[in-house]
RNA sequence: GCGUCCGUGGCUCAGUUGGAUAGAGCAACGGCCUUCUAAGCCGUGGGUCGCGUGUUCGAGUCACGCCGGACGCACCA
């Protein structure tokens, strides 16, 4: 049992004495016993806001309720109560449990960070799934990060996850990634070409284009239209999902499942569209299919079959999430632009529509992304709609900086991304201070090496009892709640706070706490303290998907 | 007009199911390298938490209303 339930514990039992007893009135439902870490180390290592919260049932000031029970409490880990402020209760625990919890962590090694298995059935996360029709753009970038990093949090938690791309390659975003890409093909073999009206501009299209000439040369130049496109498209189609997965193999993102639209196609969405047919959701007008969404919460019905036939994005849609709910997660979460919160209410409905409980799925929302050089924001081109893509982001300012800049921010928040900022090489730069504080530890091994100096297998951590030493650890000490509320959240930001703290809170070890040099038996702790700090921010790190140097 | 998110020192942002004197970084100013990387540390100044009303023992946090910003409101995806 650890420190924190064995106090929770504690606290209800002097509580139910003390209503035993009769001191205790108890009129109403007893408030949930919380315990936190205070947000100064002078009101000792665990606080709970007990006593004002249960002022009212019990009829008592809080000081008194506090009073009670610091009289009555105990428990083999605490040292000392305190009462304080309006009337918490603080917590302060026994040296000798604080190094024993020490022990643990450092026999863990590297797995410290890594929490018990919850044993759920798996959380499924839906993330980027950019049509493959171009290049990635910082605003893919940021839910990339956000989603890998949401993923693997989950997964320290102990949550089963299988993440996904939904690759939309049906529809008329092909026909158009066909027609530009034709229209380049033929420009590059010089045919004199209108470009389509809405195709895609950019220049990736060009390249995709003169990869075609370069395998199959004017092959396909002398096919009539109709049996050009199919083939342009499916080259085409290859190439910029190739595309897509290199750049997000460079980011450090990695899927599970890569889901074909075109599987859903024609088949799985006849079945959707029956199946809410037969549950009466769906009515026809103006030779469309409408699904009866309004009924559920959104603003207005949606067609799902349009008059011609052709079903909608949104019909796809629900065949995929259908296909989703029928695969037994115990959750499903999908990531999404900001600029697509307007397309939550009706998948919600269509999956109450479907007898789904919508609950089920979690809609997060990702704000927009702004480029700043120079101080000025980068503007889209106006050509071309397009904004720096990931590509060029990652050779700009490097994979870590580039993570770990879309990171700090929580995702609901609007990013002000500062690409002078994240090359910077200085402490101005939070990447370049967190790692070079894992970069300072691992120096300092090497140096210890060359002094002789080993780790011991139990070190005598109760030597250390300086003032950076003890901040050090219950930082580090907070690592595991803070992945728990991390993956609560889905907010990674926390950690990659959390993990700036840690560094900061070493960069002052470091100042007071010398290791080469001082008595060896004090030198041994020490570098076994630095030696769970180097494990926690390197595990950390890589939560968030960036690396940790050895040196700099 | 409706909806979602945001509004916290000059700037960018945290803020633990409502709790202790609202915290960081950058910028400004002042210190610290004969000793494990100064890519670092220590210190100083700077806030009516957009505005108002309400709920509460207690509000940056919750509710309602305004103001400001971003995004969205298709038989496009």
């Amino acid at each position: 049992m650890d420190v924190k339930t064995e106090i929770i514990n504690a606290i209800n039992s002097a509580v139910e004495l003390s209503i035993k007893a009769g001191t205790f009135k108890l009129e109403g439902d007893l408030p949930e016993i919380s315990l936190e870490v205070p947000p100064k180390k002078e009101f000792g290592d665990f606080s709970t806001n007990f006593a004002m919260k249960s002022a009212k049932i019990f009829h008592m000031s809080p000081k008194q309720i506090a009073e009670e029970i610091k009289a009555v409490i105990s428990a083999d880990c605490i040292e000392k109560v305190e009462i304080a402020g309006a009337g918490f209760l603080n917590f302060y625990i026994k040296q000798e449990v604080i190094f024993g919890r020490l022990k643990e962590i450092y026999d863990m090694g590297e797995k410290f960070g890594q929490l018990p298995d919850k044993k759920n059935v798996p959380i499924q996360i839906e993330y980027v799934s950019a049509n493959p029709t171009g290049l990635l753009h910082v605003g893919h970038g940021r839910g990339a990060a956000a989603g890998s990093a949401i993923v693997n949090i989950l997964r320290a938690a102990g949550y089963h996850v299988v993440s996904e791309y939904y690759i939309n390659d049906a529809g008329n975003q092909m026909e158009n990634l066909a027609k530009s890409v034709n229209a380049r093909y033929l420009e590059l073999l010089g045919e004199k070409v209108e470009f389509p009206e809405n195709g895609y501009h950019g220049a990736d299209i060009i390249d995709t284009a003169k990869k075609i000439v370069e395998h199959y040369g004017d092959k396909y130049l002398e096919l009539p239209e109709e049996e050009r496109l199919p083939v342009l498209e499916n080259l085409a189609y290859q190439n910029k999902l190739n595309e897509l997965k290199k750049d997000l193999s460079n980011f450090r993102v990695e899927f599970d499942v890569w889901f074909s639209e075109r599987i859903l196609h024609p088949q799985k969405i006849n079945d959707a569209v029956k199946v809410l047919r037969e549950r009466g959701e769906i009515y026809e007008k103006d030779g469309a299919l409408w699904l009866k969404s309004t009924k559920y919460g959104d603003d207005k019905d949606r067609v799902v079959i349009r008059e011609n036939g052709v079903p909608t994005y949104l019909a796809a849609d629900i065949a995929y999430h259908k296909n989703k709910y029928e695969r037994g997660f115990s959750q499903m979460i999908n990531l999404w632009g900001a600029d697509h919160h307007g397309y939550i209410a009706r998948v919600k409905a269509a999956m109450t529509a479907l007898g789904f409980d919508a609950n089920k799925l979690k809609i997060l929302l990702l704000q927009m992304v702004s480029l700043y050089r120079g101080g000025e924001l980068v503007k889209m081109s106006k050509r071309t709609g397009e904004s720096i893509t990931l590509r060029e982001l990652m050779e700009e300012v490097g994979t870590d900086a580039a993570r770990y800049f879309f990171l700090m921010r929580s995702i609901d928040s609007q990013l002000d991304f500062d690409l002078d900022l994240a090359k910077k090489q200085s402490s101005e730069n939070p990447v370049y201070y967190i790692q070079y504080a894992h970069a300072r530890i691992c120096s300092i091994f090497k140096q210890a090496e060359e002094n002789n100096l080993k780790l011991d297998a139990a070190p005598n951590f109760n030597l250390l009892t300086t003032e950076a030493e003890k901040d050090l650890i219950n930082k580090i000490f907070e690592y595991p709640a803070e992945i728990e509320k991390a993956a609560e959240e889905y907010a990674p930001q926390r950690i990659a706070r959390y993990v700036y703290d840690l560094a900061a809170q070493f960069h002052s070890f470091y100042r007071d706490c010398r290791i080469i040099g001082v008595e060896t038996e004090l030198a041994k702790a020490r570098l076994a303290l630095i030696k769970i700090t180097a494990h926690t921010i390197k595990h950390a790190l890589n939560l968030l998907g960036v690396s940790a140097p050895t040196s700099m």
